[in-house]
DNA sequence: AGCACGCCGACT
DNA sequence: GTCGGCGTGCTC
């Protein structure tokens, strides 16, 4: 009997914006959408993802590849979270493919079992109890290993890497003989005893916002609460509360935080207030740790997970809460590849799934802030620090009048001092790291630049390096000047942490002063230990760039001194104020969290400029209308949408060429404003020019419209399609920042 | 994105 | 004579 062919609608891990058929497998039974399926595609093999399943096919049947393997049973995406992935792909205008394949750990991607493997562990045998160990006087390591398991029955080889690297072939070995014996171990999530510890007593103020917050909790459908808590205020607190509602209601929770190297305090406390089995998310894991948490998540064998940006896809039966910390934080915006919010994807989830979200922060986004105050999102506000602490008093230090040495001036100086002799921690900010950031000639005026981009480069004195912050360029550090040959001529200009460093230990002998920053941060959990260290008092001053501003208490420090503010005070960049003020606040928030009032001290050409009075009265909210009249009057976000269309090119014109082509392509809507095409502020990069092209629209349904025609005309297009290919082009929905 | 095909320059 | 540069086109 003729049986019908089967087609397979597959979305293929590659950037292109649509879905390829092929035959199913004859052999293959469970046929369905959303299992993985390997296929031929080009003359490699890709593992792709099954849109539908169908009889017919658009494409001429007869060239139509046969698939060759269905590599799950059931769906490795749930359907809930499958829609949403789909409605994220129209959104961003991001190929199907790309935005299925990047919501699953690498593991999966390549096409491993959906199962994590279990685990080898071993243990002694009857035999090799019975053994004596002085046969092994000449195997030391195999010794050693036997030892080691009279100490504990059972070992994994995570256990026998500490011993030696070649540990497998004494366990080899041991095996071998008979002594010890391997077994699989099914994976499991290690659950913690017994029940919560240590509740806090909540504040009056807190315990009004778990009461609003817990009635949408208790509606058991979807909301939106922004929790807008001054810094100290106890957010987590609150947070806390829901969770535990969610949970003893056998729901689970979701918590997004922007990066769980600045969070371990969180985490360790959530460790010590919740019983429940967790999952922590992070960059730190390697892929066989990736996908086992992933796995413990889907399997419902987690209670509470907790992920960066990425842990936003984690597929969790029976969700009942999601929650993002820091919310204002720009690290929830992927900056490549498919360009999604981590935030705004997880209210759409949260909307698609009917289940509450809390939004959570100091400085809220003004996006979320004006939800909130349209009523579109439930409003909470903690005004008050725990334990009526005030908000840190803030002075201004206006360097017209006295001039900074190496980035302090004598009454930054005179205050690191005072607040020093009562025995306080200091925190110092700024935002710039290195020596100098320019390496200036005295002689012909010009600054050392980079080859390959349009920038200085910033003097590493301690290296005697020479470094581009754009690029990763490096070179030796040099003292006569290549531009005009003169000798000794070159000065080092502006202050970074590190001259800052060195003036705090030439101007304070007897202090300790802790450098946080990139530079001395980039080993995985240095950061962690860092602040660590910073936090528990064991140093007196620390210093550091916006590694320090985020998510930690530091209830030692008694002043702030803020170095530089005036970079965001007359950028070009329409988002700059807003996150100086979020930084500002941050920052501020870091000091006099016991008891004192702290003090805040902010160097500044432009001690009369508005932006002062907000932060100095700590009104987010006068500062914020201000801000919202700006962006209503000029059509900004959130008031109107944007959508940057990025280039990238080898020759300077090739990327305008290819944006202006792209404008007229795109034809005019009555909605949409497309500018003009411009060059990126800083044109070159990295050896290649960059553009951009903005479309504003006061609706988003019409920029999606505008640019998915766009889209399409690219590929059908014969002469858009070479150009397009021609240069390294990216299209940013909502971008951040517009450079 | 990959990968092959294809047509021009400097080398074992 | 070939190796290999990257422009161009295609992937069911």
């Amino acid at each position: 009997m003729e049986t019908k062919t089967v087609i397979l609608e597959v979305a293929v891990p590659v950037p292109l914006r649509q879905t390829f058929d092929f035959i199913a497998p004859r052999e293959a039974n469970h046929l369905s959408a959303r299992v993985r399926v390997k296929v031929p595609f080009g003359n490699r093999l890709l593992v792709g993802m099954v849109v539908a399943v169908k009889s017919k096919s658009e494409y001429p049947i007869e060239r139509l590849k046969h698939a060759i393997e269905i590599l799950d049973k059931t769906p490795v995406i749930e359907e809930a979270l499958w829609d949403s992935l789909l409605w994220l792909s129209k959104y961003y205008l991001a190929p199907i493919g790309e935005v299925l394949d990047g919501s699953l750990p690498s593991m999966l991607r390549q096409g491993k079992n959906i199962e994590p493997m279990h685990e080898r562990n071993w243990r002694l045998s009857e035999k090799g109890r019975s053994s004596a160990i002085s046969d092994l006087d000449r195997a030391p390591l195999q010794l050693a290993i036997i030892k080691r398991f009279m100490k504990s029955p059972v070992l994994k080889s995570s256990d026998f890497k500490k011993e030696s690297r070649s540990w497998y072939s004494a366990v080899s070995s041991l095996v071998q003989k008979g002594w010890i014996e391997e077994f699989e171990v099914e994976p499991y999530l290690a659950t913690r005893e017994g029940t919560d510890k240590k509740r806090h007593k909540l504040t009056l103020e807190q315990t009004r916002a778990v009461e609003s917050i817990g009635k949408q909790i208790n509606e058991k459908e979807f909301s939106c609460s922004l929790i807008h808590g001054v810094t100290g205020s106890g957010k987590t607190e609150v947070y806390f509360a829901a969770m535990r509602s969610v949970l003893d209601a056998g729901k689970r929770v979701l918590l997004l935080v922007p990066e769980i190297g600045l969070t371990p305090q969180l985490l360790k406390r959530i460790e010590s207030t919740f019983c429940e089995s967790t999952v922590v998310l992070h960059s730190g894991l390697n892929d066989t740790e990736r996908h086992l948490a992933w796995w413990h998540a889907k399997q419902g064998n987690a209670q509470i997970v907790i992920g960066t940006r990425s842990a936003v896809f984690t597929q969790i039966p029976k969700l009942g809460l999601m929650i993002v910390d820091e919310e204002h934080d720009a690290s929830f915006k992927q900056q490549d590849g498919v360009r999604y919010h981590a935030r705004d994807f997880a209210v759409y989830r949260a909307k698609q799934a009917n289940i509450p979200i809390l939004l959570g922060s100091a400085t809220p986004s003004l996006e979320s802030y004006v939800n909130a105050k349209s009523g579109r999102y439930f409003y909470v506000q903690l005004t008050k620090r725990v334990a009526d602490v005030p908000l840190p008093k803030v002075e201004l230090i206006d360097l017209n009048h006295q001039s900074a040495q190496d980035g302090l001036s004598p009454a930054m100086i005179e205050a690191i001092d005072h607040s020093l002799n009562h025995g306080k921690q200091v925190m110092l900010f700024l935002n710039r790291r290195g020596y100098a950031p320019v390496h200036y000639c005295s002689s012909c005026k010009s600054p050392a630049k980079c080859h390959r981009c349009d920038s200085n480069l910033t003097v590493h004195q301690r290296a005697h390096r020479l470094r581009c912050h754009h690029c990763g360029y490096e070179g030796r550090l040099i003292y006569d000047c290549h531009q005009c040959g003169a000798k000794e001529s070159m000065l080092e200009v502006g202050d970074g942490t590190q001259r800052v460093e060195s003036a705090l230990a030439t101007r304070f002998p007897g202090a300790s002063v802790l450098r946080i920053d990139r530079d001395n941060t980039s080993g995985k959990g240095q950061l962690a230990k860092m602040l660590e260290q910073a936090q528990c008092g064991r140093v007196d001053i620390i210093l550091g760039t916006q590694l320090i501003t985020k998510g930690h208490d530091f209830p030692n420090v008694g002043m702030v001194g803020i170095l530089e503010a005036d970079q965001g005070l007359y950028s070009t960049d329409y988002r700059a104020s807003e996150s100086l003020f979020q930084q500002v606040v941050q920052v501020a928030g870091r000091s006099g969290r016991r008891e004192e009032m702290g003090r805040v001290y902010i160097q500044t050409r432009f001690p009369d400029h508005p932006f002062f009075d907000f932060v100095s009265s700590h009104d987010f909210d006068g500062f914020a209308n201000t801000l919202i009249s700006e962006r209503k009057q000029a059509g900004f976000p959130p008031f109107g949408y944007f959508a940057l269309l990025r280039a990238e090119s080898t020759h300077q014109a090739k990327g305008l060429q290819f944006l202006r082509r792209a404008k007229a392509d795109c034809g005019s809507h009555e909605l949409v404003k497309i500018m003009d095409a411009v060059p990126a502020l800083m044109e070159r990069r990295a050896g290649r020019y960059r553009s951009q092209l903005l479309f504003m629209s006061p609706q988003r349904s019409a920029l999606n419209q505008i640019l998915g025609q766009w889209l399409r005309h690219i590929v059908q297009n014969k002469d858009a399609k070479r150009l397009a290919g021609s240069v390294r082009w990216s299209l940013d929905i909502d971008p951040i920042d517009l450079y």
